[in-house]
DNA sequence: AAGATAGACTAACAAATGTTAGTTTAATCA
DNA sequence: TGATTAAACTAACATTTGTTAGTCTATCTT
Protein backbone atom coordinates (compact mmCIF):
# COMPACT_ATOMS: atom_id res chain seq x y z
CA UNK A 1 0.00 0.00 0.00
CA UNK A 2 1.44 3.06 -1.08
CA UNK A 3 -1.34 5.40 -1.29
CA UNK A 4 -2.67 7.47 1.48
CA UNK A 5 -5.32 6.62 3.69
CA UNK A 6 -8.62 8.99 4.25
CA UNK A 7 -7.28 9.55 7.80
CA UNK A 8 -3.53 10.65 6.32
CA UNK A 9 -4.94 12.93 3.70
CA UNK A 10 -7.33 14.18 6.85
CA UNK A 11 -4.29 14.88 8.66
CA UNK A 12 -2.07 16.28 5.61
CA UNK A 13 -5.09 18.81 4.74
CA UNK A 14 -5.39 20.08 8.29
CA UNK A 15 -1.79 20.57 8.46
CA UNK A 16 -2.14 23.21 5.23
CA UNK A 17 -5.38 24.84 7.32
CA UNK A 18 -3.03 25.13 10.60
CA UNK A 19 -0.75 26.36 8.58
CA UNK A 20 -2.21 29.12 7.90
CA UNK A 21 -4.48 29.96 10.89
CA UNK A 22 -2.69 28.07 13.59
CA UNK A 23 -4.26 25.39 15.80
CA UNK A 24 -6.92 26.94 17.58
CA UNK A 25 -8.72 29.14 14.93
CA UNK A 26 -9.02 26.29 12.99
CA UNK A 27 -12.41 24.68 13.39
CA UNK A 28 -13.53 20.90 12.45
CA UNK A 29 -15.88 22.78 10.31
CA UNK A 30 -12.96 24.12 8.22
CA UNK A 31 -11.38 20.85 7.68
CA UNK A 32 -14.87 19.30 6.91
CA UNK A 33 -15.34 22.08 4.28
CA UNK A 34 -11.84 21.73 3.00
CA UNK A 35 -12.15 17.75 2.47
CA UNK A 36 -15.61 18.21 1.01
CA UNK A 37 -17.83 16.57 3.38
CA UNK A 38 -19.19 17.10 7.04
CA UNK A 39 -17.71 17.62 10.25
CA UNK A 40 -19.05 14.47 12.01
CA UNK A 41 -18.10 11.98 8.76
CA UNK A 42 -14.45 13.24 10.22
CA UNK A 43 -15.31 11.04 13.03
CA UNK A 44 -15.17 7.84 11.20
CA UNK A 45 -11.32 8.16 10.59
CA UNK A 46 -9.91 10.47 13.49
CA UNK A 47 -10.66 10.22 17.41
CA UNK A 48 -10.33 14.14 17.76
CA UNK A 49 -8.79 17.45 17.00
CA UNK A 50 -6.00 17.33 20.13
CA UNK A 51 -5.38 13.54 17.74
CA UNK A 52 -4.36 15.46 14.52
CA UNK A 53 -1.94 17.88 16.19
CA UNK A 54 -0.39 15.11 18.03
CA UNK A 55 0.13 12.95 14.79
CA UNK A 56 1.41 15.86 13.03
CA UNK A 57 3.97 17.35 16.08
CA UNK A 58 5.25 14.15 17.38
CA UNK A 59 5.95 12.32 14.15
CA UNK A 60 8.16 15.23 12.77
CA UNK A 61 9.39 15.34 15.97
CA UNK A 62 11.01 12.03 15.90
CA UNK A 63 12.08 12.50 12.93
CA UNK A 64 14.26 15.08 13.93
CA UNK A 65 15.62 13.34 16.77
CA UNK A 66 16.40 10.40 14.62
CA UNK A 67 18.45 12.30 12.51
CA UNK A 68 20.40 14.07 15.32
CA UNK A 69 21.67 10.68 16.75
CA UNK A 70 22.94 9.56 13.14
CA UNK A 71 24.78 12.89 13.19
CA UNK A 72 26.01 12.38 17.29
CA UNK A 73 27.14 9.13 16.48
CA UNK A 74 28.84 9.78 13.16
CA UNK A 75 32.84 10.90 13.36
CA UNK A 76 33.41 14.10 11.91
CA UNK A 77 34.42 17.66 13.22
CA UNK A 78 32.14 19.41 14.65
CA UNK A 79 31.51 22.20 11.81
CA UNK A 80 30.66 19.50 9.32
CA UNK A 81 28.07 18.13 11.94
CA UNK A 82 26.42 21.66 11.74
CA UNK A 83 26.38 20.94 8.31
CA UNK A 84 25.15 17.90 8.71
CA UNK A 85 22.35 19.45 10.83
CA UNK A 86 21.57 22.15 8.39
CA UNK A 87 21.32 19.44 5.65
CA UNK A 88 18.86 17.79 8.21
CA UNK A 89 17.16 21.14 8.43
CA UNK A 90 16.55 21.61 4.74
CA UNK A 91 15.80 18.40 4.42
CA UNK A 92 13.08 17.63 6.93
CA UNK A 93 11.07 21.01 6.07
CA UNK A 94 11.36 20.62 2.59
CA UNK A 95 9.64 17.57 2.65
CA UNK A 96 6.75 18.56 5.19
CA UNK A 97 6.09 22.61 5.43
CA UNK A 98 3.06 22.55 6.17
CA UNK A 99 3.61 20.31 9.11
CA UNK A 100 6.56 22.62 10.24
CA UNK A 101 4.32 24.90 10.86
CA UNK A 102 2.48 23.16 13.74
CA UNK A 103 5.69 22.03 15.03
CA UNK A 104 6.48 25.51 15.57
CA UNK A 105 3.52 27.39 16.20
CA UNK A 106 1.00 25.04 18.12
CA UNK A 107 3.02 22.36 20.01
CA UNK A 108 1.91 24.52 22.85
CA UNK A 109 -1.40 22.78 21.92
CA UNK A 110 -0.41 20.00 22.75
CA UNK A 111 -1.95 18.11 26.03
CA UNK A 112 -1.12 14.19 26.56
CA UNK A 113 1.81 14.70 24.52
CA UNK A 114 3.36 17.98 25.69
CA UNK A 115 5.82 16.51 28.33
CA UNK A 116 6.96 14.12 25.67
CA UNK A 117 7.40 16.84 22.93
CA UNK A 118 9.43 18.87 25.10
CA UNK A 119 11.76 15.96 26.10
CA UNK A 120 12.48 15.40 22.35
CA UNK A 121 13.04 19.14 22.07
CA UNK A 122 15.47 19.46 25.07
CA UNK A 123 17.36 16.74 24.37
CA UNK A 124 17.88 17.96 20.42
CA UNK A 125 18.88 21.51 21.80
CA UNK A 126 21.05 19.69 24.19
CA UNK A 127 22.73 17.56 21.22
CA UNK A 128 22.96 20.66 19.17
CA UNK A 129 24.63 23.07 21.90
CA UNK A 130 26.80 20.03 22.71
CA UNK A 131 28.31 20.25 18.99
CA UNK A 132 28.77 24.06 19.77
CA UNK A 133 30.52 23.31 22.67
CA UNK A 134 32.61 21.00 21.49
CA UNK A 135 33.73 23.28 17.92
CA UNK A 136 34.42 26.11 20.62
CA UNK A 137 36.67 23.67 22.14
CA UNK A 138 38.76 22.48 19.28
CA UNK A 139 38.86 26.33 18.29
CA UNK A 140 36.45 25.57 15.44
CA UNK A 141 33.73 27.67 16.41
CA UNK A 142 34.64 31.25 17.34
CA UNK A 143 34.15 31.69 21.54
CA UNK A 144 31.30 33.34 21.57
CA UNK A 145 28.30 32.12 24.34
CA UNK A 146 26.92 28.74 22.87
CA UNK A 147 23.71 29.58 23.96
CA UNK A 148 23.33 32.74 21.36
CA UNK A 149 25.28 31.09 18.63
CA UNK A 150 22.79 27.85 19.20
CA UNK A 151 19.82 30.27 19.40
CA UNK A 152 20.88 32.02 15.88
CA UNK A 153 21.40 29.09 13.99
CA UNK A 154 18.31 27.65 15.21
CA UNK A 155 16.03 30.36 14.66
CA UNK A 156 17.53 30.22 11.03
CA UNK A 157 16.80 26.67 10.55
CA UNK A 158 13.15 26.77 11.93
CA UNK A 159 12.30 30.17 9.64
CA UNK A 160 12.95 27.39 6.58
CA UNK A 161 9.16 26.56 6.35
CA UNK A 162 8.63 29.67 5.33
CA UNK A 163 11.46 30.31 3.11
CA UNK A 164 10.96 26.89 0.92
CA UNK A 165 7.33 27.29 -0.62
CA UNK A 166 8.01 30.58 -1.77
CA UNK A 167 11.14 29.40 -3.66
CA UNK A 168 9.67 26.21 -5.34
CA UNK A 169 12.77 25.94 -8.00
CA UNK A 170 15.39 25.80 -5.31
CA UNK A 171 17.98 22.89 -4.96
CA UNK A 172 17.97 21.21 -1.45
CA UNK A 173 21.99 20.49 -1.88
CA UNK A 174 22.88 23.87 -3.21
CA UNK A 175 20.37 26.00 -1.01
CA UNK A 176 21.90 23.60 2.07
CA UNK A 177 24.92 25.00 0.95
CA UNK A 178 24.28 28.38 0.38
CA UNK A 179 22.72 28.62 3.97
CA UNK A 180 25.52 26.34 5.65
CA UNK A 181 27.62 29.55 4.43
CA UNK A 182 26.05 32.52 5.11
CA UNK A 183 25.32 30.76 8.94
CA UNK A 184 28.62 29.39 9.88
CA UNK A 185 31.34 31.77 7.59
CA UNK A 186 29.20 34.91 7.94
CA UNK A 187 27.91 37.59 5.46
CA UNK A 188 30.43 40.21 5.40
CA UNK A 189 33.61 39.83 2.71
CA UNK B 1 0.15 61.23 33.43
CA UNK B 2 3.06 58.99 33.77
CA UNK B 3 0.40 56.32 34.76
CA UNK B 4 -0.76 53.43 32.96
CA UNK B 5 -4.22 53.64 32.34
CA UNK B 6 -6.86 50.66 33.03
CA UNK B 7 -7.17 50.08 28.95
CA UNK B 8 -3.01 50.08 28.98
CA UNK B 9 -3.33 47.41 31.74
CA UNK B 10 -6.00 45.18 29.91
CA UNK B 11 -3.85 45.61 26.85
CA UNK B 12 -0.52 44.62 28.83
CA UNK B 13 -1.71 41.86 30.32
CA UNK B 14 -3.58 40.43 27.03
CA UNK B 15 0.05 40.44 25.25
CA UNK B 16 1.26 38.16 28.12
CA UNK B 17 -1.19 35.94 27.40
CA UNK B 18 -1.46 36.04 23.50
CA UNK B 19 2.02 35.30 23.91
CA UNK B 20 1.75 31.78 25.97
CA UNK B 21 -1.28 30.49 23.89
CA UNK B 22 -1.70 32.25 20.67
CA UNK B 23 -4.50 34.96 20.09
CA UNK B 24 -7.29 32.79 19.22
CA UNK B 25 -6.77 30.03 21.99
CA UNK B 26 -6.78 33.14 24.50
CA UNK B 27 -10.85 33.86 25.79
CA UNK B 28 -11.97 37.36 26.98
CA UNK B 29 -12.52 35.09 30.18
CA UNK B 30 -9.30 34.01 30.52
CA UNK B 31 -7.78 37.86 30.12
CA UNK B 32 -10.86 39.11 32.57
CA UNK B 33 -9.66 36.43 35.05
CA UNK B 34 -6.12 37.77 34.95
CA UNK B 35 -7.37 41.19 35.61
CA UNK B 36 -9.41 40.17 38.76
CA UNK B 37 -12.75 41.42 37.20
CA UNK B 38 -15.37 39.74 35.15
CA UNK B 39 -15.10 39.65 31.14
CA UNK B 40 -18.46 42.21 30.59
CA UNK B 41 -15.97 44.77 32.71
CA UNK B 42 -13.41 44.59 30.10
CA UNK B 43 -15.88 46.33 27.79
CA UNK B 44 -15.76 49.14 29.76
CA UNK B 45 -12.13 49.79 28.78
CA UNK B 46 -12.16 48.23 25.29
CA UNK B 47 -14.35 48.08 22.26
CA UNK B 48 -13.25 44.79 21.13
CA UNK B 49 -10.47 41.20 21.41
CA UNK B 50 -9.77 42.26 17.73
CA UNK B 51 -9.16 46.01 18.96
CA UNK B 52 -6.56 44.96 21.96
CA UNK B 53 -4.65 42.62 18.69
CA UNK B 54 -4.53 45.72 16.69
CA UNK B 55 -3.40 48.04 19.74
CA UNK B 56 -0.68 45.81 20.11
CA UNK B 57 0.21 44.88 16.65
CA UNK B 58 0.26 48.22 14.68
CA UNK B 59 2.10 50.33 17.24
CA UNK B 60 4.62 47.71 17.23
CA UNK B 61 5.12 47.61 13.26
CA UNK B 62 5.18 51.58 13.25
CA UNK B 63 8.06 51.45 15.84
CA UNK B 64 9.83 49.57 13.68
CA UNK B 65 8.44 51.58 10.38
CA UNK B 66 10.01 54.38 11.93
CA UNK B 67 13.44 53.16 13.61
CA UNK B 68 13.63 51.95 9.21
CA UNK B 69 13.17 55.06 8.30
CA UNK B 70 16.01 56.68 10.24
CA UNK B 71 18.46 54.28 9.43
CA UNK B 72 18.02 54.20 5.31
CA UNK B 73 18.41 58.02 5.85
CA UNK B 74 21.76 57.98 7.76
CA UNK B 75 24.51 58.14 5.74
CA UNK B 76 26.79 55.15 6.58
CA UNK B 77 27.80 51.84 4.71
CA UNK B 78 25.80 49.24 4.36
CA UNK B 79 27.21 47.12 7.16
CA UNK B 80 26.98 50.00 9.44
CA UNK B 81 22.88 49.99 8.47
CA UNK B 82 23.01 46.24 9.07
CA UNK B 83 24.14 47.26 12.39
CA UNK B 84 21.89 49.59 13.43
CA UNK B 85 19.06 47.66 11.82
CA UNK B 86 20.08 44.68 14.80
CA UNK B 87 20.55 47.12 17.39
CA UNK B 88 17.23 48.16 16.53
CA UNK B 89 15.32 44.68 16.82
CA UNK B 90 17.01 44.09 20.08
CA UNK B 91 16.21 47.21 21.64
CA UNK B 92 12.76 46.94 20.24
CA UNK B 93 12.08 43.50 21.05
CA UNK B 94 13.69 43.82 24.66
CA UNK B 95 11.12 46.43 25.63
CA UNK B 96 8.19 44.74 24.31
CA UNK B 97 8.79 40.74 24.57
CA UNK B 98 5.54 39.84 24.73
CA UNK B 99 4.23 41.87 21.95
CA UNK B 100 6.84 40.74 19.93
CA UNK B 101 5.17 37.35 19.67
CA UNK B 102 1.53 38.38 18.95
CA UNK B 103 3.36 40.66 15.88
CA UNK B 104 5.51 37.50 14.97
CA UNK B 105 2.71 34.93 15.51
CA UNK B 106 -1.03 36.40 15.04
CA UNK B 107 -0.78 38.96 12.42
CA UNK B 108 -2.76 37.02 10.12
CA UNK B 109 -5.44 37.75 12.81
CA UNK B 110 -5.93 40.84 12.02
CA UNK B 111 -9.20 41.91 10.72
CA UNK B 112 -9.32 45.55 9.50
CA UNK B 113 -5.72 46.45 9.39
CA UNK B 114 -4.28 43.03 7.74
CA UNK B 115 -3.69 44.73 4.81
CA UNK B 116 -1.81 48.33 6.16
CA UNK B 117 0.16 45.47 8.36
CA UNK B 118 1.63 44.22 5.22
CA UNK B 119 1.87 46.78 3.71
CA UNK B 120 4.60 48.05 6.48
CA UNK B 121 5.88 44.67 6.77
CA UNK B 122 6.51 44.51 2.90
CA UNK B 123 8.57 47.70 3.20
CA UNK B 124 10.18 47.08 6.01
CA UNK B 125 11.24 43.91 4.19
CA UNK B 126 12.18 46.02 0.97
CA UNK B 127 14.49 48.37 2.65
CA UNK B 128 16.32 46.06 4.24
CA UNK B 129 16.67 43.66 1.14
CA UNK B 130 17.92 47.12 -0.59
CA UNK B 131 20.46 47.57 2.35
CA UNK B 132 21.49 44.06 1.76
CA UNK B 133 21.89 44.52 -2.40
CA UNK B 134 23.80 47.69 -2.24
CA UNK B 135 26.07 46.05 0.26
CA UNK B 136 26.74 43.25 -2.49
CA UNK B 137 27.23 46.39 -4.70
CA UNK B 138 29.90 47.59 -2.89
CA UNK B 139 31.66 44.38 -1.92
CA UNK B 140 31.00 44.77 1.32
CA UNK B 141 28.62 41.41 1.80
CA UNK B 142 29.09 38.24 0.24
CA UNK B 143 27.37 37.82 -3.70
CA UNK B 144 25.09 35.09 -2.49
CA UNK B 145 21.18 35.29 -3.13
CA UNK B 146 19.75 38.81 -0.78
CA UNK B 147 16.46 37.01 -0.05
CA UNK B 148 18.31 33.75 1.58
CA UNK B 149 20.72 36.39 3.61
CA UNK B 150 17.93 38.42 4.26
CA UNK B 151 15.87 35.48 5.21
CA UNK B 152 18.77 34.19 7.52
CA UNK B 153 19.23 37.60 9.50
CA UNK B 154 15.60 38.39 9.99
CA UNK B 155 14.99 34.91 11.09
CA UNK B 156 17.25 35.22 13.66
CA UNK B 157 15.92 39.36 14.64
CA UNK B 158 12.27 37.61 14.65
CA UNK B 159 13.26 35.33 17.21
CA UNK B 160 14.51 37.63 19.70
CA UNK B 161 11.51 38.20 21.80
CA UNK B 162 12.07 34.23 22.96
CA UNK B 163 15.92 34.63 24.16
CA UNK B 164 15.56 37.71 25.76
CA UNK B 165 13.02 36.94 28.66
CA UNK B 166 15.52 33.71 29.60
CA UNK B 167 18.27 36.17 29.99
CA UNK B 168 17.59 38.91 32.25
CA UNK B 169 20.72 39.91 32.90
CA UNK B 170 22.01 40.55 29.35
CA UNK B 171 23.65 43.86 28.44
CA UNK B 172 21.51 45.34 25.13
CA UNK B 173 24.39 46.82 23.72
CA UNK B 174 26.57 44.13 24.58
CA UNK B 175 24.36 41.47 23.26
CA UNK B 176 23.69 43.54 19.97
CA UNK B 177 27.29 43.66 18.91
CA UNK B 178 27.52 39.89 19.75
CA UNK B 179 24.88 39.13 17.30
CA UNK B 180 26.25 41.60 15.14
CA UNK B 181 29.42 39.56 15.30
CA UNK B 182 27.65 36.11 14.73
CA UNK B 183 25.47 37.29 11.96
CA UNK B 184 27.59 39.58 9.90
CA UNK B 185 30.83 37.43 10.59
CA UNK B 186 29.91 33.75 11.12
CA UNK B 187 30.86 31.50 13.96
CA UNK B 188 33.71 29.71 11.84
CA UNK B 189 36.95 30.64 13.16
C1' DA C 1 -23.79 68.41 49.30
C1' DA C 2 -24.76 67.38 44.54
C1' DG C 3 -23.41 65.66 40.32
C1' DA C 4 -20.40 63.26 37.38
C1' DT C 5 -17.28 59.73 36.32
C1' DA C 6 -14.68 55.35 36.47
C1' DG C 7 -15.15 50.85 36.90
C1' DA C 8 -17.08 47.07 38.63
C1' DC C 9 -21.31 43.86 38.58
C1' DT C 10 -25.38 40.34 37.00
C1' DA C 11 -27.97 38.49 33.36
C1' DA C 12 -28.49 37.25 29.04
C1' DC C 13 -27.88 36.66 23.84
C1' DA C 14 -26.93 34.37 19.49
C1' DA C 15 -23.50 32.04 17.32
C1' DA C 16 -19.87 28.82 17.10
C1' DT C 17 -17.51 24.72 18.81
C1' DG C 18 -16.03 19.67 19.38
C1' DT C 19 -18.23 15.61 19.49
C1' DT C 20 -21.74 11.57 19.69
C1' DA C 21 -25.52 8.62 18.02
C1' DG C 22 -27.76 6.51 14.70
C1' DT C 23 -28.72 5.97 9.71
C1' DT C 24 -27.94 5.44 4.73
C1' DT C 25 -25.34 4.31 0.60
C1' DA C 26 -22.19 2.27 -2.39
C1' DA C 27 -18.40 -0.58 -3.14
C1' DT C 28 -15.84 -5.01 -1.89
C1' DC C 29 -15.43 -9.76 -0.65
C1' DA C 30 -17.05 -14.60 0.49
C1' DT D 1 -26.11 -13.11 -4.15
C1' DG D 2 -25.58 -11.88 0.38
C1' DA D 3 -22.71 -10.05 3.86
C1' DT D 4 -19.41 -6.87 5.20
C1' DT D 5 -17.19 -2.67 5.27
C1' DA D 6 -15.79 2.15 4.29
C1' DA D 7 -17.44 6.44 4.40
C1' DA D 8 -20.71 9.55 3.96
C1' DC D 9 -25.06 11.66 6.03
C1' DT D 10 -28.73 14.20 9.46
C1' DA D 11 -29.77 15.60 13.90
C1' DA D 12 -28.61 16.91 18.07
C1' DC D 13 -25.93 17.78 22.47
C1' DA D 14 -23.66 20.55 26.01
C1' DT D 15 -20.20 24.06 26.29
C1' DT D 16 -17.80 27.90 25.14
C1' DT D 17 -17.41 32.30 22.97
C1' DG D 18 -17.60 37.48 22.17
C1' DT D 19 -20.49 40.86 23.29
C1' DT D 20 -24.54 43.97 24.90
C1' DA D 21 -27.74 46.03 28.19
C1' DG D 22 -28.64 47.79 32.27
C1' DT D 23 -27.39 48.52 37.15
C1' DC D 24 -24.79 49.58 41.30
C1' DT D 25 -20.97 51.72 44.02
C1' DA D 26 -17.24 54.39 45.31
C1' DT D 27 -14.46 58.16 44.33
C1' DC D 28 -13.49 62.48 42.48
C1' DT D 29 -15.05 67.46 41.05
C1' DT D 30 -17.71 71.60 41.54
Amino acid sequence: MRVETRKQEIIRVAATLFKDKGYSAVTMRDLAKAMGIKAASLYNHINSKQDILKDIIISLAEEFTAGMATIMASQVSSLDKLNQIIALHVNIAGRNTDEMASLNNDWMHLEEKLEYYLQLRENYEANFRSIIKQGIGTKEIIDLDPDTILFSILSTLRSLYLWIPDHEDYNPNQFAAELAEILLHGINK
